[in-house]
DNA sequence: GTCTTGATGTTTACGTTGCTCACATGAGTG
DNA sequence: CACTCATGTGAGCAACGTAAACATCAAGAC
């Protein structure tokens, strides 16, 4: 495949930026507008045709972290209807952060800003995804603080592993250790009930 | 207070640029080792007879941070005994969180290198805080498990009050949300039993 | 068809940064 | 006193984010 480009103007570049920009991340390269617009064989300055400064691309990208998370927690919209299915919601939550650690890192690692419309939109759409499963799972309980604590407990698991603070460890480990919380949590309530 | 010098060495440089680079941190500014020497009034180089490169200076103001948490959530020393102090360990935890993001991000929002031995063990005395205070509170639970699951779970809500995902509140609101996540996975488990 | 225009890409340039290397200073040790 | 080594300085390099002025070209107006 040729990223060349025969004509002045390049047809996509927004995109191909985009592109450019999360396969290096994804390799584990720093990344830098002027690298990713080498990498899309343009000049350093014709990203800002397309992005306000680097916050900007930054924001891009992690609308599609969002977007991709969320297919691959729900992969066909449909949402999880046990609660072992929820705790498999949260292993594929803390799998994702483990396998795309530097576009997880920067979708919620940094300061965002509020002000992209669209990242807040993909970001919502998250929690609402969330919210959802819940209501179908515990009909009764409020979802929405419910939501906040799983959500939260796949979140921190995700981080917690991401910085090594647990021992890294296979894939199946990792499941194995998110469910563990979950349960651990859990037993809690049915021991002091 | 001067922070100027008349001596050709400064006397305890270490310690000045890391309170330096804090202050700047907590400032909100964006911290650079130029910046940091800057305000420290040394020359730009100074830094690098102390710290090999930023990635170190960043890692000792981890070390720091880390210590200031754990001060945070056992000032004298004493481990929360019952479930609900246990709780308020982990609002405390959240607050930690909000009143220095900075510094909170710096120690979490980041890959680390691993190599830093004081930053690893100033890490790891965390977690051995939050297992001990577990293996008082649930003698007979899996504390190392349980221990995961709570940090975990606090971290979470940590980062997610850190990203405004959940809409930013007093410090009492706060509060509130960390222990009704608590408390609503603690009931799952009383519900199913 | 030609003209104009606005979106998109290029060139050049400025200030800042992280970092290296050669050199200066001076406190502590013999 | 002279030495030395940890510590501070100065100049300099390559890379970065970003701005301003200029080039190219597709699309609509005449």
């Amino acid at each position: 495949m040729s990223t060349a480009r025969d004509t002045y103007h390049h047809g996509d570049l927004r995109t191909a930026l985009i592109d450019a920009a999360l396969e290096m991340l994804e390799a584990g390269e720093a990344f830098s507008l002027r690298a990713v617009a080498r990498r899309a064989e343009v000049s350093q300055t014709a990203p800002y045709r397309h992005f306000a400064d680097r916050e900007a691309l930054e924001s891009a990208l992690a609308v599609r972290g969002f977007r991709d998370l969320r297919h691959d927690l729900a992969p066909s919209g449909d949402l999880p209807a046990t609660e072992d299915e929820l705790i498999e919601f949260a292993v594929t939550y803390v799998r994702f952060a483990l396998r795309r650690p530097a576009l997880f890192r920067l979708m919620f690692g940094q300061e965002c800003d509020d002000s992209n419309d669209e990242r807040v939109v993909a970001a919502g759409a998250l929690q609402g995804l969330v919210a959802d499963a819940l209501t179908q799972i515990y009909p009764d309980a409020d979802h929405q603080t419910l939501a906040q604590g799983v959500w939260a407990l796949a979140h921190g698991l995700a981080f917690l592993h991401l910085d090594g603070k647990f021992s890294a460890a296979t894939d199946d480990e990792v499941a194995e250790r998110v469910r563990a919380a979950f349960f651990g949590i859990r037993a809690l309530g049915a021991a002091t009930t």
